[in-house]
DNA sequence: CTGAAAGCGCTAACAT
DNA sequence: ATGTTAGCGCTTTCAG
């Protein structure tokens, strides 16, 4: 392995110079500064992160959390365009990805131990369940955080307009004339809860009746499966709603399979709307009308206020990102 | 932060002897290593990864490279099935996961060097193309490496039985009665290829014509949208197919739409069969007939693979994962 | 069974 | 503008 020390040698300077070099100080001769710069290139030096992390304290990673335990985590089209769009920033800011479990060496421990032996700079957090234990011990630490999902008094958090997104979707099932309107939930999650609020909100701004019979809730990881037996109940309704707004898209997608299955058609028998946007809404039959998250946004805005709060920053701050009704197939008007 | 020299102080015993004992050295008497245990945890004590990968030039960490520039990588459910797969087994063993891109410190690079200055101790290569010239570099190096859906002469490689899944699809469609079975490929992509070769061999082997026309290529990123106009132009050939096999189930999913689009029915008057079996494939309508890739096997086997590289195995050998066809609803006997 | 000493590659005061 | 020195936290001979 080539190093600083190496450079040195070949040119004759000392090792701080060639290290002032690579760290862009102002105090080395341009003359110099080519030199050990080409000689660098010729010996094919390239630094070695784990020393400079020794002695700096910044490791220039970003430590992701997860859910690891439910399926979900990684799988949900919702995860994948966050970390997309979180790496995008987090990249061109010199920030490397690296995913945080609650083992490390392979042995038991917990996400603060691991955040700390692998001194990762700052973390992002996208969980469904923020009350995990071994996660509020992270929380309640010196790890600089940002959450998705989430409201917190002492950290950056990031999410998108969930009560909004909810109130429009009520409402816009409202304008096409329904009036029975049912709701499939996300469980206890932050957005399921916020998205029951938007909905309840709406319902009551509305002056429209709720009816206990037409709100039933999906599992907190938002599966196909779980929206597909919600919808079986809501079906089993005395008097079952014409309309019903999914938590989730994947909720809607189960909830649509279900309403096949009793021989009923979409939109024609009951309009369905979803949540999210994945990027299969538009390919299904008929093509899902659905609230569109702007995932990609999400993660930038998160890496942003990450990076902010790394760097020295102080703010703690929600941001709240827009959401978009997209109409498609799946919700027609009646009367 | 707790360092061994504070274990040393408060035990009275040498750093050396403290880390030992962190290091399992068997030389320890049973009674010092408790006294040192109990300080550990009593301090708070939690080792300093980066101080270690330096002597020891090893870092834990495994690199995962997987393609930044199409919108793919990540959102595909194929990528984030395999790495849950790999992860698991890697977290087991000690390992943490890094995502590797082509920049570092927020300028333009390329893998090796980021791999160099990370200092991974192997890399998980998850790429549709690897003629990169920037992968090529890191494929010439010493880094311990396995790839994805590759065969390599120097490396490890692991990947689904493309051929046979890709002839069991065409041989069902046959069995059902097809005989004008038309493809929709996924170019040239190392699945695509094989895909396409396994759909060749089947049409000649049950004695078929193959019709130029009935072959199409979908884009090298199976989306939905290139399904869609692929099956456009499957549609528009003079004798056009009764059973169409797409590489892909997203290829497969935009087929359908394209279909229905022209007011046609699955199964009634087209049979269509995927590949992958994504999640959504089972709530589809009609639900999608397809061949299943384990992606979690795959990943599993992926970081068994570079693991044993890693620690010091040297065999190279392309681990072929079984398919598996699911029948649903999409495809149907004719005649 | 325990410890002293050296060193991994780099950076940061602090001279000069 | 350049260099000296010390040290980040840990492991590893090697001696005792």
């Amino acid at each position: 392995m080539i190093t600083i020390y190496d450079i040195a040698k070949l040119t004759g300077f000392s090792p701080t110079t060639v290290s002032k070099v690579f760290n862009d100080y102002p105090d080395v001769s341009l003359k110099t500064r080519r030199k050990i710069l080409e000689a660098a290139e010729q010996l094919g030096y390239l630094p070695n992160a784990h020393a400079r992390s020794l002695t700096t304290k910044r490791s220039w990673t970003i430590g992701i959390l997860y859910n690891e335990s439910s399926g979900v985590g990684m799988l949900h089209p919702y995860f994948a365009g966050v970390i997309e769009g979180f790496k995008k920033v987090a990249t061109s800011r010199g920030y490397d990805l690296m995913f945080i479990s609650k083992d490390i060496g392979g042995k038991k421990s917990g996400y603060l131990e691991h955040c700390k032996i692998r001194g990762v700079d700052g973390v992002v957090g996208i969980l469904p369940d923020y009350s995990d234990p071994d996660f509020t011990e992270l929380l309640d630490s010196d790890v600089p955080m940002v959450l998705l999902d989430q409201e917190s008094e002492t950290r950056g958090t990031v999410y998108s307009d969930n009560l909004d997104g909810s109130i429009r979707a009520v409402q816009y099932l409202y304008d096409l004339g329904h009036r029975k309107i049912g709701h499939i939930g996300g469980g206890n999650t932050f957005a399921g809860v916020k998205r029951m609020q938007g909905y309840l909100q709406a319902m009551q701004e509305l002056r429209l009746p709720i009816c206990e019979e037409h709100i039933i809730q999906g599992s907190y990881d938002y599966t196909m499966e779980s929206g597909r037996i919600a919808m079986e109940q809501l079906l089993q309704a005395a008097d079952s709603p014409t309309a019903v707004f999914a938590a989730g898209d994947n909720l809607a997608i189960g909830a649509m399979q279900a309403v096949k299955d009793h021989g009923l058609s979409i939109p024609g028998d009951i309009s369905i709307i979803g949540f999210d946007d994945i990027a299969m809404a538009g390919f299904l039959t008929p093509s899902l009308t659905t609230v569109r998250q702007n995932t990609h946004a999400l993660g930038n805005k998160a890496a942003d206020m990450l990076i902010y709060t790394i760097e020295g920053g102080t703010t703690i701050s929600s941001e709240v990102i827009p959401v978009e009704l997209v109409a498609r197939d799946s919700c027609r008007a009646i009367e």
